[in-house]
Parts: C-alpha cells; structure tokens; sequence
DNA sequence: CATGAATGAGCCTTCATTCAT
DNA sequence: TATGAATGAAGGCTCATTCAT
C-alpha cells in the first residue's frame, strides 16, 4: 500500500487514455505504465490487477457525474431556457470526456459491478427529469406521459445523440445539436399554452 | 473452404450464442466449437478466424435490419399509427437480436470496419425518417426543425430506449414503451391541429 | 491399393514440384494434391502419409542416378576427354534436376533412411572414381594419393560445384565450369608426361 | 526486450542444442526453454519467434566464419605448408560447428535471408581463394585457371569434403583428409618446378 | 517504494490424417 | 476409386502477474 498519491493518479490518467485508445481488452499492463512512465512493478502496487484499475477510474468518474447530475437544472429559469442550459452542460461533458464516455459501455459488460455503477448515473439523470416532469405535470404545464418511461427515453435521446455526435463522429453541429434537442424535447412534454388549463385566480 | 451450409449456418448460431453469453473476447473458439457440436478444425474451415465468424454474424445481422428499415413505415395509416406501428417494429427486433444488440456497441467501438457496418445500418434508419420530416415539413405538418440532427435525435431515443429495456434491464412496461415513444415523437415533431396553415382550397 | 499408375505418377510430379518449392515441412499435402488435380483422400490411397511420398520421390530417383553413375566413364577415350564427357553429363543431371537435388540435403537430414540412400548414390559415383584412379595409379599414371579420400573429395569438388551452380544460383558459366573442372582434377591427380616411369618395351 | 546477456546466451546454446539434435523444424520452443532452464515466455522476451533464434544464431555464426576467412593464410611459409594450414583450420571449424553445419544448409535453402547469409559466408572464402591464385598466377607459379570457377571449385572440395566427413559421417581419417586434400589442391593449381618460367635475372 | 526479468497458463491456429458417401 | 468435409493433437505466441533486487 503506497502512498504517492501522484503516482497512482498517473496511473489512472494512462489507463484512462489506453483502455480508451486501445480498449479494456486489448490495452496491455504494458500500454498503461508505458504512458504513466513508470516500471512494470509499479502498476501491482497501486492496483490488484487490471480490472481494478478499470474499476477505480470509472468509480471515481462515476462520482463526479452524478455530481453533475446533482447540479443540472439548478436555476429556476424557463423552462427552454433552463432545458438549453442542461443539454449544454451535457454537450460540455461529452465533449471533454469523449473518451470516458465510450468506455462506459464497454465497462458495463464486462463487470456487471460497473454495469451497476453505469446505471446508478443514468438513473441520477433520469430521476432528475422524471422530478421535473411531475413538477410541470402538477401545474399542468405538461402532458400526462408516464413519466419513468418519457424521462429514460428523454435522458436516452439527448445521451445517445451527444455520443453519435462525439464518439461515432456522427456530423452535427453541437449549436444545432442542443437548440434541436431542447426544442423537440419541449415540444415532446408541455402543453401549448393554448391547452394550458386556466390557472385557478388568474 | 467446404461447402456445407448447414454446417456454416451451426457454427453462425454457435458463435452468436458463445459471443452473447461469454463476450466476444471471453469468447474461446472452443466455445463455438463446443455449442456447434463440431471438432475444432472445422470452425477454421469456415471462418479463416474468430473475427471473421463476428464480422460475419454482424454482417447478416446488418443485411436484416438494413431490410427493416427499408420495410418500415409503409402503411398509409395516421401519422400516430403509423409512429405505432414502426416503433413496434423496432421493439419486435430488439428483443428478437437482444444478444446482438449488446454485441454491436462493443463490436462498433474498437473494430473500425464494424463501426463502418454499425453506422451506415443507423444511417438508414436515419434517413428514413428524416424523409418522412421532410415529407411532413413540406405537407405542413411538421414543425421546422433541422432534419438531420431531429432525425439523429429521434432515432437515438427510440433505439436507446429499447437498448435500455432489453439490454440493460431497464423495468420499463413494452406497451407503455412503445405507446410513451410515439406520443413523444409525435409531439416533438408534429403541429397540433390548430396550428397547421390552412389548406389552400379548403 | 489402387491400381492407377497415372494417378500415382502425377502425385510424385506433384510432391517433386511441391517439396523442391516449398521444402518437405512447408509442403502441405493440400499443395501436392492441389497441384495433382486430384481429391484430398486420394493422395492416401497411394501413400500412406506425407513422409511415404517424398521417400518414394527420392528412392525412385536414386535408383535413375546410380544407373548414371554406373554408365559414366563407359568410353575409353583419353582421360581428359572422359573427365569432361563425365563432368558434362554430371551438368546435365544438375540443370535438369536442380530441385531434386536440392531436396537430396533437406531429405536426407529428415529421414535417416533416406541419408542412407542418399550415401549410397554418392558412393556409387566415388567408387566408380575411385576404380579409375586405381587403374591410373597401376598404369603408372596418376600420383599415389589415398584414392579413397581422393575419390571422395574429387566427386565432392565436382557435385558442390555444379549444386552452387544451379541451386544457389553460383554464377559461372556451364562450359567454362566444366572445362575447369576437368582441368584441376586433371591435374590434380596426374603426373605430367616428364614424371611418368617409362613403360616397359617401349 | 529485457537485459540480460546471461539469459540471452543460455538460449542461444540451447537453441543451438535443439536445433542441431531435433532440426529446425522438429525442434519446439519447449525444447529450446527446457534445455535453458527457463519459462516458456522468456524464450519471446529475446527472441521475437523461433526464427529469429535461428537467424540470430547464424549470424553470430557467420561472423565467426567470415572473421576466420579473413585470418586464413595469414602467414608467409610455402604454398604446400600454407595450404596445410588452412585446411587444418577449416577441419578445426567443422569439427567444432558440424551441428551448426547441418543447420546452414537446412536454413538456406527455403529462408532466403539466411540463403544470402550463407552464400555471403561462402563468398568471402573464395575471394580469398580467388586472391591468393591471382597473386600465384602474377608471379608465374600457377597455372591460367578461370580464377573464380577455379577458387569455387577448390574451396567446394574443401567444404564439402570435410562436411561428408563431419555431418554424413563419411569415414576418413581427419590427417589424411587434410594431406590429400592440400596435395590435391596444390597439384591442381600450381606449376611443376620443372614448367615454371625463368625469372628475369636469375 | 520502484523496477523489470521471469513465469506459465491459456488461446488461437495449422495441417496431417480419417472416413462416410 | 475418388472425394472433401471433418477431426483433434500439437505447437507458437501473448500477457497478466509475481518477486528478487
């Protein structure tokens, strides 16, 4: 159990860039303290053995995510506005952590432990948008989906069309990209005002 | 290379399973060989190696869905029915190739030439639909948003979510899938009645 | 045990041509059958196995080269016009069986039974050589060297010599090799007129 | 590539080892690990594959050899002495290197790059050959032989003489075979006293 | 703490040989 | 007789992991 706290983060920024240049499988031990610049030995001492590393990078990833998850929709703008500023901040992370974000898929099948962690993010975002759903339904700004399925599959097309976009390279232009998915994800869930039922004492 | 289709067609089946159940690199040729209830030799009478019985598999896979695609949306029924209808399609299929589905993302990742195959069968599926956007937006049915990045984003929650359901576990009902998809689709697309130009001669 | 000796001949012109391009190990019997024209099975019906060919090859051949041997030097000529009829039908056999000749060192390092065979047919050639020298020393016309050492190294000289020139591809001219040839072992062995002891009666 | 001349040696002995008992082909990494002592992947941490061992191996050879061709016929006695010399050196070499002598001429024939190492072997022999026949021709004591047919010749009975000695086990007495070879070689090439022309001045 | 030489289980792949048709 | 699909033993090679220094 050392404690060079840089060493170990080294470590993790050079499986990080291997798993996600090479892939969890083809990416050697060797790949990974060559990038870190340190001996083959090394790695064995901050981690039991490959898997883990691939385990701590996503957990510790995880963490931050769901932190972010915690922070989206914070303001209490309209609601375009306040759907434009989350896609943006997921626009954001997309694009920073392009890497990261291919490797989820391929960790979640390969640990069920980390499919478990894979999913507990999702579900962070998606518990966020069902919230926001029931608060719009209640005041009757919204239509009246089941809201679990309507916030996965609205969860599913913005995280979906940002990894088309960064990880299949998939050309559309991000400005595009979050104005069309805030507009279709605003049609998709509220009324027109026109259907609004009148606001008692109004 | 022999010709005995059946027993091509075995090993095909075989591969899927073993691919499906272990993983395609936990996949061993045994495991293929084993399922097939042939000798080792005779998978490399077929395939020159394990890739290539992955690539084939996928492959027929792409010929199928590249169909579908084709196949989908001909009715002539209602906008809303006709949404039904393909997106019952799409459920049909996924939890028909469940397995495959898996196989693809961790195929597509890190195999450029899958990731080829895995992005031109989206790319149908895209351009389905975008031609019915256009369609609708000439017809005045639709509202204007940009084709590509809509099409892109629809198709991503449609397929996602059913990746979702089937794949990831996800406790979401099919009916109230299907039903939740097309009432979202159709309203981030579609004009509701009132809105819609008048019909010139109407 | 078939009885079709075409078949039987074009599976040994197969195995010569495979064998001498490919080498013994490299040589699959799918090369010898592919270039026969004939089944995979059939190959088994003539040989028992891939060793069994090449043994065939290499016995039936030696059985050409020691009647060879036997016939050189059948003339009574002069020495020097035999030594160069000799070493000219020694050219000939190398330019036309150049690959059996190359197969002779591969086989005869694989099979020990084969390096007997192939022993057989070079002592052959020295025995033959070794009786001329003999009858030379007799009449007074060649130096008293040890004549089985001589005979071997002067069939070694005159064999390594052609195979350097048609399997390693040695660049020297045939007339000029055979012409020296002649001339070195000429002289190498016999004594010039001024030291011949007079004959008897003459 | 790790460092350690120690192990590297150990395998090159005992590929050597194998080699030369099993052949090339007959020969297993286990073979070669086995009779080094080491484990089975250390052999691939030297040696790229079981070729390269080879190859490494008849280079390290070949440089042994050439550095001898350019030693030979160093000193300044008699052409008969000078020639006994030499002779006795290559018998020295073969006696010593008749496992590595076997392995050439397998190697050679179906690895060309190894083929080019042989013959460069070769090369550098006769030209030494070749040089000392020019010098003996210039100085009138050597008869006007094809100088390169010749040096082939001459160094191919040589060769080959000691190697039916060494790897076919031919049954000549190693003093003899020196003695008739050197006096063979000598009458073949050089003048009788009795021919050779006046020098100016004498 | 760090190193990198050594290990060996494990997997892919080849190809001589068999045998049902 | 001829065929070629099927077989499986055998061996080359990789790479995660260990451990002496």
């Amino acid at each position: 159990m050392p404690n060079a706290p840089e060493t170990r983060a080294r470590l993790l920024t050079a499986s990080r860039k291997a798993f996600a240049e090479l892939g969890y499988n083809k990416a050697r031990v060797e790949d990974i303290v060559g990038r870190a610049g340190v001996g083959h030995g090394t790695f064995y001492a901050y981690f039991s053995n490959k898997r883990a590393a691939l385990t701590a990078l996503m957990n510790e990833n995880a963490a931050t995510l769901i932190e972010l998850a915690a922070d989206s929709w914070g303001g209490e703008e309209g609601l375009r506005a306040s759907l434009v500023s989350v896609l943006d901040g997921l626009a954001d992370l997309y694009e920073r952590d392009a890497d990261l974000i291919g490797l989820w898929t391929e960790a979640a099948m390969h640990d069920p432990e980390l499919g478990k962690v894979f999913d507990e993010v999702r579900h962070q975002f998606t518990a966020r948008i069902a919230r926001n759903i029931e608060r719009a339904q209640a005041a009757g700004l919204a239509r009246p989906v089941d809201v679990q399925t309507a916030a996965t599959a609205l969860a599913a097309m913005a995280e979906q069309t940002m990894f088309l976009r960064v990880v299949r390279g998939e050309p559309l232009d991000r400005v595009t990209t979050v104005r069309t998915l805030a507009d279709l994800w605003y049609h998709a869930l509220y009324l027109p005002e026109a259907e609004r039922p009148e606001r008692p004492g109004s």
